[in-house]
DNA sequence: TCTGCATTGTGACCAATGTTACTGCGTGGT
DNA sequence: ACCACGCAGTAACATTGGTCACAATGCAGA
């Protein structure tokens, strides 16, 4: 499909179309496959990724490795991180994986701040990405810190579910553990009871939830 | 003192005048006390509180009343909640308490998104807010999720120092257990410990960091 | 088919944290 | 002085989650 219509389609806030035009003359088309890395943790950020379809998920990891799922960029979101730091050329704290294919119009920063104050679209646009990514950093705080494991996977694979449209997910335990910063173990364990308590089956490389 | 010169002191980056006499005539002062609320959980947001002395604490609260600490709000700082709120006229998802008497200077909420067309330095202290805050929820992130309780603790007593410029707090146990969604007994025990290995020494009310 | 490897299942054990139930202490108010 | 109350200390126990060790399964490539 035509990108300009993909975008005005994904990305109906930024309605000026002065505002889209900029976008896809600068824009970066992009595409990158499932399990790829976008952006790795202490990597320069050139670019503020449009997503056009598919879905990233954005990580954080501490220096011995261990991992957490922070949220997802979905079509017509784009990531905090990268705009902060185009602000102040830092390098990213979070890493960026490709979790289902996606299509990408790469912006490369300069562009950020200029057209913040030429497109008053741009400006809301960037202002409620901030709104948003901080909302979903409370709620990702509210899991780690009020709710236990049991709870946390158990609306981990629910969002998931909505997110694929389907309730058969593919993914082995120990995604699920590294995206939890738990273990494989204690995830097979408790995948375990839910199976027995019937909110799930369990299948090779997959999770039915019921 | 004036508040014209506090002003210009305290957030030096609001560079230019026509924007600081602005917040000056539409802002209203507000003095509060160490243990008044300046903002609870559900309430709308009127005002975007510039802190000019003192300190706010940020603290999130979940459905049965367990509490966390997010960050500090120091002189020449704001709320990103208030910022987030006041675009989507929404409530506040987190509490402002005072830690040490403030002085605010309250920006009703309807020159927020106005000033940033038309002053360069509002706009970028508020992309500032956002980034900082944003920065600061992912080191409290990476607090609940990648450290023990102990090591949490010890730093949180740490910042206090810092932030208060003296090595004797007074705190109680409840208080800290509260701040980092623990217990009275246990931050006690860790105290304890903490205390036995020489790194600080316990009073009524009182904790000495060594 | 055979083999190797990633994945999953599971039991035993451990460390960290939370909970319960007390005790004692110190201070402020009467 | 005395009492009530908030604060702190602590032992015992429960629960959660992490770690280790090892077995079983099943798929993919030789």
């Amino acid at each position: 499909m035509e990108i300009s219509i993909l975008l005005k389609e994904t990305f109906p806030s930024i309605y000026e179309e002065s505002a889209r035009n900029e976008i896809e003359k600068e824009g970066i088309i992009m595409e990158l496959k499932a399990g790829e890395m976008l952006m790795d943790i202490g990597g320069y950020i050139k670019y503020i990724p449009l997503v056009l379809k598919g879905m990233l998920k954005i990580m954080r990891e501490d220096s011995d490795g261990n991992e957490l799922l922070l949220y997802y960029i979905r079509p017509g979101e784009t990531c905090a991180m990268s705009l902060t730091c185009c602000m102040g050329d830092a390098k990213s704290t979070v890493r960026a994986e490709v979790e289902e294919d996606v299509l990408i119009l790469a912006i490369p920063i300069r562009f950020m701040d200029q057209w913040t104050n030429e497109f008053q679209s741009w400006k809301s646009f960037v202002m409620h990405t901030y709104q948003m990514r901080y909302e979903e950093l409370l709620k990702t705080i509210d899991g780690i810190a009020f709710q236990k494991l049991d709870d946390r996977l158990e609306r981990a694979l629910k969002e998931k579910c909505s997110s694929m449209g389907t309730n058969s997910l593919v993914i082995t335990h120990q995604e699920l553990a590294n995206e939890l910063n738990s273990s494989r173990e204690v995830i097979s364990r408790l995948l375990k009871q839910m199976e027995r308590k019937g909110k799930v089956q369990l299948g090779r490389h997959k999770i039915e939830v019921l």
